[in-house]
DNA sequence: ACCACTTAGTGGTATAAACACACTAAGTAA
DNA sequence: TTACTTAGTGTGTTTATACCACTAAGTGGT
């Protein structure tokens, strides 16, 4: 279906048109991230335990190989994954980058695209069993995990967490870590939890009404205490860009 | 090389190692920006005009096919495809993402990974003939030019553009776009040409140095009028991210 | 030699965001 | 009713930079 012309050509046509060069594997990864105990934290797969296959029983990244008769894009293949994982069908997602070279798989020339998502720890019913032998939460201190992870998805967790941090500083991301609505205490912890260090609340609360991030949703969130205003994303489509980030990051010296 | 172990395997592993998916053809594109006539351009290539070909006689960003034998990685394909168009070595080089679907190219399923470089125009010596059969730059307007490209090379380029454009508010990129000396003169001519307004000289001025992008460099450029001091970028490797962007973009009504 | 002209570079005030901190508001629980 | 806790607001102070006016240093014409 994607080469409707092929049976038509002469074989020397054909010929030219496939480039004789062996095709790399081409793969999908996702960092897949929610908070849980004030704290980032990233879903991991532990790979199959068969020694036939590349680190087994290694922590992983979610993701695998193009299925080029399931996958209309790339980003298919990262929502199908993401599926199969989580069971999310539209959560935050964004292309952090690709990685390709001779030995990151020990299978050959290698290319893998990864993704990021973002989601409430709450909507991410895990899926154990099917492909993935285990899923678990990991929490993400620095730019990793503590585990050590198969091929190079440490780097490329790396990647995606620096990524995230740094778009945290100038986006409204963290609002895809929460619920639909949220209370804006809520969301400036996950600011705090995400950059690791606090925030003014004044400050941080001008800001987000100033950005036009937020539209007044209907009730409260009742506590021990008072009760605070719902919120909800204004435009959940597209985030917003803040023309500068938070708190100056200091100068290293 | 890159599977030394393979043949040691008994042939049942090797298909479970070998997933049997088809493969995606992998490739790198280009979209090498300078500056010329006050305009920003790209270099675009003309493709073959042998009809068996995609796209006989369009133009198209420079890339290719990733060859396995040669390319260690993905980086060092873009850089080989850079020198053969331009014989440039080690001009800053950024992945701008990537864009994998089934109908991309006719002859099947394929991936392409985006870089986009900058360089001054006075060091891209263009290397006619070789693989591409003519090359040329072409001023950028908008999101992209006014030729029709091949393939989805319009979307590839205006992604390209679009992750410039904005990277310019907060970034020393436009640097990269000089001869290592430059007045900063120029280099606001630069940031004005990419970013399509016009810059305040004193504001510019006050955070080139406060950011320490710049170091002083020997001479002075003379000219017609009072000679300019020449500077050079401090550290060349990694680009200087400014805590905010230049004037605040205008807010969409 | 002088002056007009042009570009390089500096200074000084106004403004806007936000940091820090103190304050008020509104609920629960004893 | 009071103590307590969290929600939310208001007010100087600080900081970066936009805006605009100014000085500096060359060239070229007369």
């Amino acid at each position: 279906m994607s080469t409707p012309l092929l049976q038509d050509l002469p074989e020397a046509a054909m010929k030219r048109m496939q480039p004789d060069f062996p095709r790399p594997l081409v793969s999908v990864d996702l960092a897949i991230f929610s908070v849980a105990q004030a704290q980032l934290q990233v879903l991991l797969v532990q790979r199959p335990g068969d020694p036939a296959e590349p680190y087994p029983g290694a922590w992983a990244l979610p993701g695998g190989f193009i299925d080029t008769a399931r996958d209309d894009d790339l980003e298919a293949c990262a929502l199908r994954k993401l599926r199969e994982k989580t069971g999310v069908a539209s959560p935050y997602l964004e292309q952090v980058g690709s990685w390709g070279n001779a030995t990151r798989d020990p299978r050959g020339w290698s290319a893998t695209h990864v993704y990021f998502a973002l989601m409430p720890m709450s909507e991410a019913g895990l899926q154990k069993g099917a492909n993935a032998a285990d899923a678990a939460w990991h929490a993400v201190t620095q730019d990793g995990v503590r585990a050590r992870l198969a091929f190079d998805h440490a780097r490329l967790l790396a990647a995606a967490v620096r990524r995230l941090r740094a778009k945290v500083e100038y986006t409204s991301l963290p609002a895809y870590l929460l619920e639909e609505e949220f209370t804006l205490t809520e969301l400036q912890g996950m600011y705090e939890v995400v950059l690791g260090r606090e925030l003014e609340k004044s400050a941080f609360r001008t800001r987000v009404f100033s950005s036009g991030l937020v539209e007044e949703a209907a009730g409260v969130r009742t506590g021990a205490n008072r009760p605070a205003r719902l919120y909800r994303l204004a435009r959940r489509k597209e985030p917003v860009v803040f023309p500068r980030t938070f708190n100056p990051p200091r100068e290293a010296p």
